[in-house]
DNA sequence: TCAAGTCGGTACCGACCAGTACCGTCTCCG
DNA sequence: CGGAGACGGTACTGGTCGGTACCGACTTGA
């Protein structure tokens, strides 16, 4: 657990909204989870949406980094990222991803959450085209909108199905279009 | 409108769970929107709960009936089912299903709505399986489960994009998945 | 005509929500 | 040793939550 009272709060966030979900979980708990006292809580947050910011905006840093991670890893080969999400899926029980979370929670468009949340998303497909653009796919823009899509059919078929199985359809989905539009 | 109170209250909750979440919305709207007196509203239904149930048996029945239509109408070709979706989702700013929300809203596997909003997506499978089936493809329950995560990825895609984009996408990748394994 | 059932309106309940104010304590650093 | 800042605990606010109780008005059918 980190010693200052702000990463603790972020941490206990980045778990609770997770498992549980953002609107039902409410300051108290927070505070119960990561042992911080009230008025602490708000010399570092404004408010609760600011923490749920915060979260977010880690979220978006750490995944978007293991991504890139375990695709430079593969020698720099796109599809084998759903080999990570299935890694990922296998470990714990996926509960859905924060962003695809805080854009249903938050549905209005205009919601800053929302848009932090659809932010995230661009980000992903601008990281996902950079990479199939370098393994010399003519058709990167589209297949990376399609690999999000499915990235994204694979975390709402994880909210059903326990373990790897979503992410590795998805993978052999994603294979089936790479080698169908190559 | 719908003369009866029960009916108003059902049409109210698909509109604003739909649009503005289920959590989000409070008895107090409901109420509000469907010109319904409080007390009425728990003479028809024991708890707030119900109503979701009831909404989402509602959502079930309506979603699979309009997408049997949509597929019958194309010649029993399942792959026209993203067609429909196009439609449906070039009509209206579509804000995510009614089922995908409650499986994320209440993510408790063992909470009776979350289990009802898995059973309408395994109800939605085993359609889709025995179109394919019927359309003599061998791999049908492969393609089944592979055709609900592009219907899931193009919902949530939906929530970013506007219009008839994502459905296309899921359809073009639909064709491609039918012509690859054919 | 009259009783039964359905209805909308409203006052109210305890519980919880996000957010504020103030407390005493601990730690760290000069 | 001493002061300053960060901390946890708690009491509190106004508002909203889901749910209950009771009211008088309306419709319906015998």
């Amino acid at each position: 657990m980190p010693a200052h009272a702000r990463e603790r709060l972020v941490a206990a966030a980045e778990e609770l909204f997770y498992e549980e979900g953002i609107r039902a979980v409410g300051v108290e708990r927070l505070l119960a989870v990561s042992g911080v006292g009230r008025a602490s809580f708000y010399r570092h947050f404004p408010s609760k949406d600011d923490l749920i910011l915060t979260m977010l905006r880690g979220y978006d840093e750490r995944f978007r980094e293991w991504l890139a991670a375990a695709v430079a890893e593969a020698g720099d080969d796109p599809a084998a990222l759903f080999d990570a999400l299935a890694d990922r899926f296998d470990r714990s029980a996926l509960r859905g991803c924060a962003s695809i979370r805080t854009m249903i929670e938050f549905v209005d468009p205009g919601h800053p959450l929302h848009r932090a949340a659809v932010a995230h998303k661009e980000a992903v497909i601008a990281d996902l085209d950079r990479w199939l653009a370098a393994a010399g796919r003519a058709d990167h823009a589209e297949l990376a909108a399609q690999f999000l899509l499915l990235i994204d059919g694979a975390i709402v078929s994880a909210l059903r199905e326990r373990g790897a199985a979503p992410a590795q359809r998805a993978k052999r989905m994603a294979s089936a279009l790479l080698a169908a539009q190559a």
